[in-house]
DNA sequence: CTTTGTGAAACTCTTCACAGCG
DNA sequence: CGCTGTGAAGAGTTTCACAAAG
């Protein structure tokens, strides 16, 4: 469409006013990660730790977890390590985690009940304050402590609770329509557990948590495995045309 | 540990012994969005699209969506455009979904029985075989047509059902151990839903699905989007310690 | 004339390797 | 010394822009 020669347009918010932070975007989806695995070393009473072990602990490289520490500034010691408590509190504040961010969840089936019980998803940071349905069969039912409402109340409810993420839950025909309901009543963060493609204005994070794309990436690996070992003819004559 | 001056390892497999193919991972990623775009398409008696069509569908590039196409082949009618089925077929083809492929699911809580329940989560191309707890209470209940097997007998059934994929689905304490006995069994692909990190040897293929990583990623972008309108004094001052 | 397929350029992300600090 | 923080090199990915095909 009218989206061909746009010059890039910067995705998240690169320089601002005042210094220029622009974490890069890999990093940022890194951050939880470290988080969690300081968390860790923090319970089991861990006071310092090293860029190699705390990269090891979460699965990464050390240089690669060094050079993203680095663009939040310089929190470890040299010859020393990192401590531990001050690094939660440092990534904790750059994720926005000091406070709560209220969350609303729309689709209240199998994975939205689930979702909404599982408590503990979420450590701190966020609070599940408003659950949708579209069926007049599930609105009013308890789930979590909390009641669920009809959709029609989405708008008014968003506002009210003040809900910063909205987690989409629906089957994939109505999920557009509820994006764009939560767009349209100020929500600019959405978690999208339907397998549909949402389109939505500039400005609107969406991230997406697809269980079959998982899958067939894993089973484009599982293949390749078996080609490894047996397969393989199969795959050179063509397989099943 | 030992994996400092390792040099690089490739992932996934890269060249062959015939003709090297080696689509690159971040096309393998996209492929899924295209065939449930390619799919919807088909279903609405779409006989051909463009690279633009498909690619606004898909919620992509269009330079990019030929790029990723381009590696599967020549599949394309200057001109014209792709016919949809038979782009359906090739990349079913391509990502191993011509055959059915024997899914485990490990973990029967909340999560666990949605996994199992949401039959639909797959298009096609695979099949839950296998549903393993390890509390006694579970075990023997029926869910989604199959009885919940208790975790002991995990090997035994891996074998007996050829299951490819493993889904973890427990509590993390539990994921490394439940992980490490599926790769003992000769499951060589994991979907992780437990927030944890898995420690895998070489040649495993282990994707994550985490609920609370995604969440913190969308909080800071939440914030970001809050500094543009009014929190910036908070963020210099230091906010909230 | 339309649309693919693709070199080349631009950009992003990862890894290396080491200066420099504690 | 040991370990961080970082320039510079390398790898991977995206986008551009256009020649060639239908």
């Amino acid at each position: 469409m009218s989206s061909s020669n746009r010059p890039a347009a910067r995705r998240g918010g690169r320089t601002r006013g005042g210094r220029a932070r622009g974490i890069p975007d890999a990093t940022v989806a890194r951050l939880p990660l470290y988080l969690r695995t300081l968390i860790g070393l923090n319970e089991r009473g861990i006071p310092t730790v090293s860029s190699e072990d705390l990269a090891t602990a979460a699965g990464v490289n050390s240089a690669k977890l060094r050079k993203d520490l680095s663009h939040l500034g310089s929190y470890g010691t040299r010859g020393v390590g990192y401590d531990v408590q001050y690094l939660v509190y440092q990534i904790s504040r750059e994720l926005g985690l000091t406070q709560d961010w209220a969350v609303a969840i729309i689709g209240m089936g199998n994975l939205g009940r689930a979702l909404a019980d599982y408590g503990g998803f979420v450590s701190r940071g966020f609070s599940v304050e408003a659950l949708f349905d579209i069926d007049p069969g599930k609105v009013g039912m308890r789930v979590a402590d909390l009641t669920i409402e009809h959709v029609d109340r989405l708008e008014e409810i968003v506002h009210a609770e003040n809900i910063a993420i909205g987690v989409i839950a629906t089957p994939p025909q109505a999920a557009q329509e509820v994006c764009d309901r939560l767009i349209n009543a100020g929500v600019r963060s959405i978690l999208n557990f339907a397998p549909a493609v949402l389109q939505t204005p500039q400005g609107v994070q969406v991230r997406k948590v697809d269980l079959s794309i998982e899958l067939q990436i894993l089973a484009f690996h599982v293949q390749r495995s078996m080609g490894m070992d047996a397969v393989d003819a199969m795959e050179e004559t063509g397989g099943g045309a």
